[in-house]
DNA sequence: TGAAAAAAATGACCACGGTCAATTACAAAA
DNA sequence: TTTTGTAATTGACCGTGGTCATTTTTTTCA
């Protein structure tokens, strides 16, 4: 019935998220191996496996940290109010979003919480993107005929679809930013 | 100069394209093996990736036919004109695409060209899907404002949002149609 | 037809994520 | 301090995708 947790077991979780970190860092988060890690950490093989599911895991974990910390900064700035406001306000999540293909579909794929995992930090995330652009869109100049909910999650699937387009080989003419500031204005400006 | 290709080769290739559904009609897209494949084709498994790439090629061909078949049959059907029509016009490519999460994931990865890669069958099928909706839209009951062709790219945005959150365990409330039908609505109904 | 060249196929091998029975370190009870 | 149960770690091993030097088959051309 009693489950200490042993201090070293920290030491030890600590010691390998922070080889990852260095790996990542040098690297980018694409190319990291858990063989390196392990290495880096000075611990074997199964340990790695005994502190995290799978490799996914753990690169859910740092880059849904990194993810969230995106957000904490985004909501430090200030109100936007327009659409282009509000595109360039989300900018600092989206550029970490796309920053390594890798690190894009890894997002997408834990976006939604599936039914063996529990929901984690980067499903939670994609509900707090909704819940902060709804609460924008509640005061910004945009139109009042559908709820912010609906806009909001309108706006995220737009994001999404920009992103995605990041990552094309056609589609090249225009950049991420443009082409989400053509969407939203269609989206959000008010029927008139 | 010269690269004479072999009857054999297209045997072979054959065989294996024809193992390969065999495999999946069995178990499904997720669960197929290269090694299944390669024992049920009675060849080498050097021989395999000498056809394909790699397995996600073979994937990617093989969703990509059968996604191409779906595009074929929804074309041969009555043009929509409302948004509820239009949803369920396009019900059979949404239903193929979210048959198996991997499917899904496997479509999302290669729905842009990718720098390397050449543009392949999943990829053109997008922007197929946007040429079709955008057609239908021309002479559709939806807003007027803003251009088919952008309409048409928030209509697949939508989609891909819906079926996204099809294979979320949170947001199980709606059903999948229920939540297109509902996007839909919101972006195309004319503003007045 | 036979020899040389090109194309295709082979399978032993590697890389890397992941498993698990065995071992070691720890902490609580005696 | 010693004993004992459990938490933590280990590393040999596995599965599966993918590679490549070698062998086999086919084609070309004298």
């Amino acid at each position: 019935m009693q489950k200490t947790v042993q201090k070293r077991t920290l030491k030890t979780r600590a010691r390998l998220i922070e080889a990852a970190e260095d790996v990542i860092e040098r690297n980018g988060y694409q190319a990291l191996r858990v063989e390196d890690v392990v290495q880096a950490a000075g611990v074997a093989k199964g340990t790695f496996f005994s502190h995290f599911r799978d490799k996914d895991a753990l690169m859910e974990m740092l880059i849904g940290e990194r993810l969230v910390a995106c957000f904490d900064q985004v909501e430090q700035g200030p109100v936007p109010r327009t659409a282009p406001e509000i595109a360039d306000a989300l900018q600092p999540i989206h550029a970490f979003m796309t920053s390594e293909r890798y690190v894009f579909d890894l997002i997408i794929r834990y976006s939604g919480a599936t039914a063996i995992t529990e929901i984690g930090p980067i499903a939670r995330c994609f509900e707090r993107y909704v819940r902060l652009v709804a609460g924008w869109l509640e005061t910004a100049k945009v139109r009042k005929d559908i709820s912010p909910d609906l806009l909001a999650e309108g706006v995220q699937a737009f994001a999404i679809q920009s992103m995605s387009l990041k990552f094309c080989a056609l589609h090249e003419a225009e950049s991420f930013s443009d082409r989400l500031e053509i969407y939203l204005d269609a989206w959000l400006t008010p029927a008139n």
